[in-house]
RNA sequence: UGGGGCGUAGCCAAGUGGUAAGGCAUCGGGUUUUGAUCCCGUGUACCGCAGGUUCGAAUCCUGCCGCCCCAGCCA
């Protein structure tokens, strides 16, 4: 491959540019990212940032953000804001370049205005199921519609009086004059005003009407003289009125629309309509519910948005739909955090241990490494003691071979901490197992005796005179199913464990000002964060991903 | 029965006529005070199918099959 920059992706969208600025096309790009405030971005929208940032970043050049805020019924300040929170949290920064549809209501007016005078929109009375019925079907062509060779004049006049506010919602609509024949639906004269009487959250009362988004995204585009228009696959078939409108506007540039495949993940939804109706329907907590695969949700899952920028950036932009993975997100997730995440001890399900000749007063502190992979994160000090804690699954009281861990007789390191043997199990009246009691050797400070025997089971512990507790949340995917239904049975594959809760979990003390935003390793067991939920004196955790777990990968096997 | 796309290993994806990259997963093995990480090894992908052109095709041609999108005054 000849290439001066390999380390730079390559994909179709790519080339084109690459040969756009060879032949002199362009000697720069502008790309945008044009949400439509109606919702919150998800894991989908970070493909096309990353995609229309990237290569504004690659090639020389700028990518705004632009609102497309065409349709006042649906749309809403409040998502502005948090879309604007959520691009710069995954690490764009569309600088000067903020941009919004409703900026060019005067501009699109006056092009509506000029179509018409050319001869090619006419305000049209149909009501919308009679225009459905006009427009025929997938394979017949569709009518024309009576008023479709209203004189200039009377279109002026009509459209002028549906701004001012003259009709009813639905009583007229101007629409572009091109052919009710084409195998393109599309192309079947399609409505490009339509009389819409809700307050606009930027232009208030200001219009009656609004430019549909065939009627807009292309003109915004030209007008921000953008060069290479990115969207995904469903506007393919939009990309010939695209065209059409801007041939016949006297647009002051002339962008390009090229199409690539969304992102699709299992066990999931994506389309906005689905993840309203989670939150609508209180499915989940809310659009930033650790479960939902929006920006905002991942974010307080715990996911590093870098993480999320080379998730993208490994699957390639391409125009083929396929489903990738959660896997592939959640091993990305791993890898990163497995390089930068500080290491914690943590007990999720306390099972008490005494050291029986440990002493009751010692005042231990072991050294413990803060991040294996990165020496710059340095060491902590864990407070040790008589009485700890560890986890109720590291204890078997009938183990079988293979079961490096803590079992009658067995002798296991605890991480960081002396090596100890299990001496006694200690039941309540139903017989569950409440506490263990140990011993420890004195000689193990540290985890290596001075014999060198050899350990296999290492596990983490807390203290219980210095533990701190807290309620974890442990996620699991959202849906059971990899593909929900497509049809109104899609919620019947909503995972019911989908969340566990822990209460009483018991973590090493310096987790208790864990800062907001920062993911830890809870050794052996996973990635957390802490959530917004919990306070001082009621910690709550989240669960990030698991921990890759071989062993439970062999118990499942028998 | 219309129009627009897409079909390369379980998933993503290179490849643009010279005889199938890579990543993830899988399965082995090694190292290891996280059964994590790390390291090493591991896949015959009939390149959707069938013909054709060519010395030679995943790449060109023809036909077929499968999947996705389009009939909002949503974007």
């Amino acid at each position: 491959m000849t290439d001066d920059s390999p380390d730079q992706p390559h994909d179709f969208i790519r080339e084109q540019i690459r040969s756009d600025l060879a032949t002199g096309l362009h000697d720069h790009v502008v790309s945008r990212f044009p949400p439509e405030p109606n919702g919150y971005l998800h894991i989908g929208h970070a493909k096309s940032i990353c995609l229309n940032f990237g290569v504004a970043a690659e090639f020389g050049g700028h990518c705004s953000l632009r609102f497309d805020d065409t349709n006042p019924a649906k749309e809403d300040q409040a998502y502005i804001d948090a879309i604007m929170e959520d691009v710069r949290w995954l690490g764009f920064d569309w600088g000067e370049h903020l941009h919004y549809t409703s900026d060019y209501f005067e501009q699109l007016y006056d092009w509506a205005v000029h179509l018409i005078r050319e001869g090619l929109a006419y305000v049209d009375e149909l009501s919308p199921e009679e225009m459905r019925e006009y427009r025929g079907t997938l394979t017949e062509p569709g009518r024309e519609s009576p008023s479709r060779n209203r004189g200039v004049e009377e279109n002026l006049d009509l459209f002028a009086r549906m701004r001012a506010g003259d009709f009813a919602d639905g009583e007229k609509a101007l629409r572009a004059k091109i052919d009710m024949a084409s195998g393109n639906i599309n192309m079947r004269d399609p409505v490009l005003y339509r009389i819409v009487r809700a307050p606009h959250p930027r232009t208030g009362d200001a219009w009656h009407i609004y430019p549909m988004y065939d009627f807009a995204h292309g003109q915004s585009d030209a007008l921000e003289h953008v060069t290479h228009s990115l969207c995904t696959l469903e506007f393919e078939d939009h990309r010939p009125l695209y065209d059409w409108l801007i041939d016949n506007l006297p647009a002051p540039a002339r962008p390009r629309q090229y199409e690539f495949s969304r992102l699709n993940l299992t066990h999931t939804v994506l389309s906005k309509r689905r993840l309203i109706q989670l939150v609508e329907e209180r499915h989940v907590s809310g659009w930033d519910d650790p479960r939902m695969p929006t920006l905002t949700g991942l974010r307080r899952r715990g996911v590093p948005p870098v993480a999320i920028r080379d998730f993208i950036g490994r699957l390639g932009v391409t125009k083929s739909d396929g489903i990738v993975e959660m896997s592939y997100l959640e091993n990305t997730m791993r890898e990163h955090l497995n390089q930068t995440a500080q290491r914690r001890m943590a007990v999720l399900d306390p099972l008490k241990v005494v050291i029986e000749n440990y002493p009751d007063d010692a005042d231990d502190e072991l050294d413990a490494v803060n991040n294996p992979n990165d020496e710059s994160a340095g060491s902590r000090k864990v407070a040790f003691s008589r009485e700890i804690y560890v986890e109720r699954a590291d204890f078997m009281e009938d183990p079988p071979r293979k079961f490096f861990r803590l079992g009658p007789g067995r002798e296991v390191r605890l991480r960081y901490a002396y090596l100890v043997t299990c001496t006694d199990v200690i039941k309540d009246d139903a017989g569950n197992v409440i506490e263990l009691r140990c011993t420890y050797d004195p000689e193990s400070r540290g985890g290596n005796a001075p014999d060198g025997r050899k350990v296999k089971g290492t596990i983490h512990w807390v203290s219980a005179e210095h533990a701190v507790s807290a309620e974890v949340r442990l996620y699991d995917h959202l849906f059971t199913e990899e593909e929900p239904g497509s049809g109104d049975d899609w919620l019947d594959g909503l995972n019911p464990n989908s969340m566990e809760l822990r209460q009483g979990c018991l973590l090493e003390p310096s987790l208790a000002d864990l800062p907001a935003g920062e993911t830890v390793q809870f050794e052996r067991l996973g990635y957390f964060c802490a959530d917004p939920d919990g306070a001082a004196d009621n910690l709550v955790f989240n669960r990030t991903v698991s921990l890759r777990d071989t062993w439970a990968k062999e118990k499942a096997k028998g």
